[in-house]
DNA sequence: AGTTCCATGTAATGTGTTACATGATTGG
DNA sequence: CCAATCATGTAACACATTACATGGAACT
């Protein structure tokens, strides 16, 4: 997900916030999976406004520099709920969860029903992962030895603690996946 | 840790690798949680090799287009062991783990007393970062309510359900970090 | 005959960080 | 009085991706 988009997002879900503001909602609640800096939310809000999926609203605070404030138009919705709905194809790597709960974090919008066809689609590419996790682990353990290389068998040993550390996340995130999905009708009511 | 470094890294581990074959044993071997472009190896090497951290050999393939291979130097193996033994201290972010493994991934060479060293060290950052999102857990939630902003408690449930999938997910970490530590010295002879 | 692999690189573009620039208000 | 917070922005730099450019060998 661009940035621009998360900026979006966030001011869907609060409207009438400024740049200033944004970046504070980033640092309290989205900051251990996203963060950005004043210096890029100005020019993307200004970007967000030309575009036309954004407006705002200068306020005179007496005293204070002036505030602009941003709306979310209509335009800007349609678009935001066009990217949220976008097939999610994470590459194989590790911060595609990343990827995946910040896209999450944006979806409070949506119904349970999408909600819960987002997570099913999340845990089938962590399944095919964890898969892939898996083969890996089985032959580049050969592979490596045939390559050469200093170190071989102890740089082998950590490549192969650390596989299993990875297998173990990838069926650690997709349980969790599964058990939201499960729970979601009685965590997020109706 | 710098891509440029992480390529010096990978030539110590593989001497005599060209640009190419780098690129096959990240694919391969780290692609997982580091990945780089040809288009960007390329012109790092050409750095490494002017700063004289490594130095590189052209071979004449018959029939093939000429391949350089690199080797690391003396200067190159002490920048190396010099950026491997900074102190760790990753930001609060779910990414810092990655950069955990790659920098594990590159220490092969050390002796188990500076991996140890290197290992509690990251237990210990991430030890703070759990308190913290734990600290955040607690008054996030209050604060998100103080913001406003729509569909509040949806977004709110949802908050909080990845909150304490994150706290779990630091809690794995240290113990996977620690257990290692633990079994450093039967698993990684000598 | 066409695609993939080997092998090297440059150019253009996109994205993100750090530094710079300004200025009033609030709290210690 | 000094630091932090509020508030907006630009400029320079660093880093990364995508597209472009070339060309032989090997496989299908």
């Amino acid at each position: 997900m661009r940035s621009k988009d998360v900026l979006l997002g966030l001011l869907s879900l609060h409207p009438g916030a400024s740049g200033y503001q944004i970046r504070k909602i980033v640092d309290s609640v989205t900051g251990f999976f996203f963060s950005i800096s004043l210096s890029q939310i100005y020019p993307l809000l200004r970007e967000l406004s030309e575009d036309g999926l954004v407006t705002y609203e200068v306020q005179n605070l007496v005293g204070k520099q002036d505030r602009k404030v941003y709306t979310i138009t209509a335009a800007g919705r349609a678009h935001l709920t066009e990217v949220l709905s976008e097939p999610f194809e994470p590459e194989y790597s590790l911060i595609a969860f990343r990827d995946f709960l910040l896209r999450l974090n944006l979806m409070a919008e949506f119904d349970n029903n999408k909600l819960s066809g987002f997570l099913e689609e999340a845990a089938a590419a962590f399944r095919q992962h964890l898969r892939r996790a898996q083969e890996e682990a089985v032959d580049a353990s050969r592979e490596y030895l045939t390559l050469g290389g200093r170190d071989q068998q102890r740089y082998l040993a950590l490549w192969q603690r650390e596989n299993r550390y990875l297998t173990a996340d990838l069926e650690n995130k997709i349980r969790w996946i599964e058990e939201f999905r499960l729970d979601l009708d009685s965590e997020l009511g109706e």
